[in-house]
Parts: C-alpha cells; sequence; structure tokens
DNA sequence: TATTTATTTGACAGCGTTGTCAGATTTGCT
DNA sequence: AGCAAATCTGACAACGCTGTCAAATAAATA
C-alpha cells in the first residue's frame, strides 16, 4: 500500500494571504523585474506601468519579503545599534533617534547590547557582522572608543558611524556635542548667577566626556578669574553613590560651602541633592546644584534639576542618517564632508540653581 | 570608442573572508547538506563526519548566513519586540529580558516601536509581518490589549506572548505579574506598620493594572477594618504631574494627614513626595510614602523609594523563552499547559516608609 | 521613410541556505 | 552469506528577490 504523503497543502485557507512578486507582476501582467523596479523607485518604467504595478501592488497590500531583497541584492535593510550603557533612558533616547531615521528608508533596526568588558568582544562582534550582513553599524560609547571593536567592524566592511567618541577622531564619520562648551556654558551661567564659589564634582575618569565637561568648568572659572581650590572638586564615577560621597567631601566644612555645586552628570547631583536634604542644607536656597544630560531623574527630583540637555535622539537620527545618506548617495558623490555633526547642546533652567 | 565599464571587480583584497557553506563542504570533503545538517544539530549525521565538518567550519570561522536561512528554511531568527511605553527603564528592561534569551537560541530582536493611538496600527503590523517573517513576537502593554493588534498578528499567522496583558484573557500565551495580590501585600505592611490612615493615588483608568492595583488596596484595608474614606483616594494618570495634583488633594487639609500614601506607580509617588518636600511635610516622618514598579527613579530620590519590583526584565525572559521553547517543540509534545506564566512580585523596603 | 539612439521591458542566473527525495552505505537478522 | 531495515549522504530544486544583459519598443535624427 503506497502510503502518499500529502505535502502539506499549502493551507490557502489562512487568509495570511503574503503576496509575493510573482502575484503582482501576473496581476499588473508585466515581469517581476519590472515590479522589483517600480518597487524600488528605479528609472526607466514608464508612467503608466508604474501605475498598473503600484495599483496591482496596492490591491494585493504586496510588501517585498525583506529577507529575499537582502539576500539577492546588496542591502539587508538592516542597522545595527551596538551599545553597552547602563543608563536606560540614553539607550532609549539613542534607538528611538535611529529608528526614527530608519524608518524613512524602510530600514529596520537590530539592538545588540554588547560587554565592552568581555574579553572576546572583538570576536563576538565579528561574528555577529558575518551572521547578519549589517547595511551599517552605530557605535556608541564606550564601544565606539575601543579598538578591536573598530577594527572588528572595518574588518567585516561594514561602514559605521560612532556617537560622542573620545579616541581615535578621524578614524570614521561621526557624531558629537561639544561637551567642553557645554560645561563651559553652564559654568558661564553660573558665574553669572553671581556665583563664585562654585564646587565640582567630576565624571568617571575612564569616560572621554568627564574630561572634557571639567576643562570647560575651568575654562570658564579661570577666565572670571575665580580658579576653584582643590577642596571644591571632587571626584566623582557618574553613581548616585559617587555624587553623595563627593558632597559629603565637598559639605565637609558646614560653615564654609560652596554657593553651587556643578556635578559632571545628573546622577551625581542626584547624589549631591541628595546628600544636602540629609543634612538639612537647603537646594537651591543655600546651594545651587547642577547636572549634565538631562535625564528623567531630573523631572521627578524636587526641585527640579538645571541641567543640560544632550541631544541624544538626534544624535542617534544624525548617525543614522548619515549611515543611510551615504548608502543611498553610493558612488555619485563621495561626500566625504559629511564625515562628523556637531550638533547643540541647550541649557535647561530649572529649580535647582538660583541667582545668589 | 567603446567605454567598458569595469564591473566593480569583487574587491578580494577586503579580508572580510566571510566563508559561505560551500567553502566549508570543499574543506571538509562533504555535500553542503551534510554541513547544513551538523550546523543545525540534525540527526543521522555519522560522528566522524560532524567532528570533520565542526573542524571545518571553525577553521573557516564559518557563521552561517542568517538570511539565507531564513529564506530556504521556515525560520527567520528574528523575534519582534512591539511596544509603546513611555517609560523608558521598562522598555530597556523588557528588551534586555528579550535579547538575553533569545541570543541563547541564536535569535536576534527587533526593536519596534509603534504608535498605539495612530488609527492604521493594524495596518502598520501587518505590514510589517509581512515585510519581515518573525518567528515570533512579543506584545507589551497597551499594544497587547488592543483587539485590532491581536487580529493582525493573528492574520499573520506569527506566534506571540503577551506581557501582562489586561484585556482577553486565554486569547493567547502570557506571562504576567499578580498586580493585585502586590497591591494588597504593600497594603499590608503599610498595615503591619501601624498606619490606619492610608491615602491612594489611583493610576491611569485606561490601564488594566491601575484597576488590579487599586482592588489589592481596598481588599487589604477592607480586611483590616479600615475602609479609606473617598477624600484619600485621589485619581492619577500615572505621570509625576498628576501625583503632584492628587498630593495637593490628598493634603488639602493639613491639619489631617493620612500617615502614608500609597501611590499606583512611582512616577506619581515622586510627584506626591515632591509636593511633601514644597510644602514642607517630612517624608517619612509625617507621610510614608510608597509607590509600584522600583523604577531607576526611587534610588535617586530622596528618601529613596518604597516600593514593589516588577520583574520586568524576567517576564521579558520569560515571554522569549515561550516562544522559543514552543517552536523547537514543535508538533511533538503541543505543551498546552504553558500557555501562562505567573512571576513573583517583590517588595523592596526603602526610607519612603516607617511605622507610625 | 530609413536609421540611429534612447528608453523600456523581460529572461535568466544567482544570493546562501534548507527541504525533499533518491541513492549509497552500514547494521541487524536469519 | 544473504537480505531487509536502518542509517547516512548528496543532487537538486526551491525560497523571493535583484543584477545583468539582451531584446523590444519608442523617440529622435537624417
Amino acid at each position: 500500500m503506497t502510503q502518499i504523503k500529502a505535502p502539506a497543502a499549502k493551507e490557502p485557507s489562512v487568509s495570511s494571504a503574503v503576496s509575493t512578486i510573482n502575484d503582482v507582476a501576473r496581476l499588473a501582467g508585466v515581469s517581476i523585474k519590472t515590479v522589483s523596479r517600480v518597487m524600488n523607485d528605479e528609472p526607466n518604467v514608464r508612467e503608466e506601468t508604474r501605475t498598473k504595478v503600484k495599483e496591482a501592488a496596492a490591491r494585493l497590500h504586496y510588501r517585498p519579503n525583506l529577507l529575499a531583497r537582502s539576500l539577492a541584492g546588496s542591502r539587508s535593510f538592516l542597522i545595527g545599534l551596538l551599545y553597552d550603557n547602563p543608563s536606560s533612558s540614553y539607550v532609549i533616547d539613542l534607538q528611538q533617534g535611529v529608528i526614527e531615521r530608519c524608518r524613512q528608508s524602510g530600514y529596520h533596526v537590530l539592538s545588540e547590547p554588547q560587554d565592552s568588558l568581555a574579553p572576546d568582544i572583538g570576536r563576538a562582534i565579528a561574528s555577529l557582522l558575518a551572521t547578519i550582513r549589517l547595511d551599517g553599524v552605530i557605535l556608541t560609547p564606550p564601544l565606539c572608543d575601543m579598538a578591536v571593536v573598530l577594527d572588528a567592524v572595518e574588518a567585516a566592511g561594514v561602514p559605521y558611524v560612532r556617537v560622542s567618541p573620545s579616541l581615535f577622531p578621524g578614524r570614521s564619520a561621526l557624531v558629537e556635542m561639544d561637551d567642553t562648551q557645554a560645561a563651559y556654558e553652564m559654568t558661564q551661567f553660573l558665574l553669572g548667577q553671581g556665583h563664585r564659589d562654585i564646587g565640582f564634582v567630576r565624571g568617571h575618569p575612564e569616560h572621554g566626556s568627564s574630561h572634557r565637561r571639567y576643562d570647560g568648568f575651568i575654562k570658564a572659572m579661570h577666565e572670571a578669574g575665580a580658579e576653584p581650590h582643590s577642596r571644591r572638586i571632587a571626584q566623582g564615577f557618574n553613581s548616585f553613590a559617587s555624587g553623595l560621597e563627593a558632597a559629603k567631601a565637598l559639605f565637609m566644612d558646614a560653615g564654609n560651602l560652596p554657593t553651587a555645586i556643578f556635578a559632571s552628570n545628573d546622577e551625581m547631583a542626584f547624589g549631591v541633592m541628595a546628600y544636602a536634604q540629609q543634612t538639612g542644607v537647603r537646594v537651591p536656597d543655600q546651594v545651587s546644584v547642577v547636572g549634565f544630560d538631562d535625564t528623567p531623574g531630573s523631572m521627578i527630583i524636587w526641585p527640579h534639576l538645571t541641567t543640560i540637555r544632550q541631544p541624544v535622539t538626534d544624535l542617534a537620527y544624525a548617525a543614522a542618517d548619515m549611515l543611510l545618506s551615504r548608502a543611498s548617495a553610493d558612488e555619485d558623490a563621495p561626500n566625504f564632508s559629511d564625515t562628523r555633526r556637531e550638533l547643540p547642546f541647550e541649557l535647561v533652567m530649572r529649580e535647582s540653581a538660583k541667582a545668589v
């Protein structure tokens, strides 16, 4: 008895109705290649034909299969966002900016957290890029400052843009914000409010931005002839706890408090404010506190934190834009000039700082 | 003059060295199909052959091309995470859990924010699923409670798991946390601390969890014979501002404050605390404040917030696990029992609440 | 009108895998 | 040893699309 195994009759019942380019071609009465041309907005298709195809595609709710497109063509329509950042809001903001820009060009985003401390990070990234042929990669701190990471991406031949890198300037396209200038202006703002005795909580020494921010602070203080005493400088590590510790040091002499404290990031500013509250020091009446980053927390503490808004979403958007516009520009005009974009920061004045 | 356009000589210089299954097959001296079998851990390959192939693959650093696999096979190794949530930490936690589980099975994650208010959300999702053949989708609030969304996913025939849904129980596999019980226990905790006069800030009425949390609160209060007066119940909308407003209402009569306030989420609890601070009401000395969710903010305000930790990452991990283990289990044993998982919450006692 | 040139179209061969199925080899039993 | 049943292996055809290139058509020129 021959048992004929019915070949799983492509269940036509399911209304999933995923139509292929073939269906469209048949309905429009043209070849699949022509449909392909229309779907990709390629030239050399008569307007009449184009319309016909578009109508057929619309009627069938046709959506080109991304995977097939990738395999056949040279693009994968996939951009990778590589990150390893402890701050959820930073990552989400980045992701949002990247996704926003990618959507406009029909690209999708693969989120790939990577442990920057892993010894085999280079290999991990190489493996990732070999598995999925990404059309571009966006590298964020601290990954964007690691030579092995850059090596891996370059070896794979994948275009990439770095966001706010600190090292290897010129090695790749990048987008950034002027940390130094921002810290400079924030300090000037404080100075303008009459503050002269300003304390500073330095950020994590491994982060490039920490140094730039400190430099901006010092520059402004120097120009104002108000160089801070070393007692007014505390070392933090970008965490709430370290901000608290820093405040402890800065507030050591209760009878001689600075009139303002500038923390290198919001998180530490929150620590400073918490310590102030614990010890009965009123903010901003006795001490003004300002931060840097404009994290969501700055709006949930009281008083709301005066800080600097990093245009994270915009930076990410710009990074994706560089990747995508470069991809489309192709060989026509290798726009070498568009290799670095700087985005403006914004001083966000809220209630944690006031004139002395 | 014939201008021969040199066909962009496939630059063999680039060491990108992306080896294909063919290279491995050649090196191992077997057919590509056998290599395929080994790479997919399929049976019916002699151990000797298997080893030989594995060695060849290792030597060439061979990584199967995901795209080609998807196109040819039935799996895409891609899981979609659909979200539309204003809280960055919630989304990141979710994403982390999903990615963690997916990595174990060689899957990747596509993050797809979707505007739940968009009128054509159903179409947008249908389009997404037609474009990329995802092996599974994870739906989070509020998307997971929208009929059009569920319809679209089901029509596309893509398996999905919902995280903390409020509506349509039983319509799909889901993972959740017992909001009611959590609120109940938090209230009991407050009661146990001697509080009897407890105010409550209700959450956004459109969110199912708001009602469950309120129910838990009421149940505990009722059991303790401490039914709150309606003056002690304020309506919020899950935002900091609404928490502040709620506090204003709850603190109306300065001479008659509740001894504790339970806000339906952290954000509103922060609003309550801010209002208390503004009006000179000391937390927790005069009023204890507790929240719900354990967002990052609960550790940056002072006093740190006593709250309920939602196991967001674990929920997401579990959701991905249900998707992936189901996919592998296949037809063998359609494990219908694994259609709902409940994960434990955790009361996080910090400084914003103390015994009366 | 006859040609040349530009424009539009389609046939066909991949892209790098997996599914199918038949052929080759090994194993188990009489 | 001889034969049936497992077990292993490989050819070959998809998967749905794009790139290449030649053929067909329309427009421009002589």
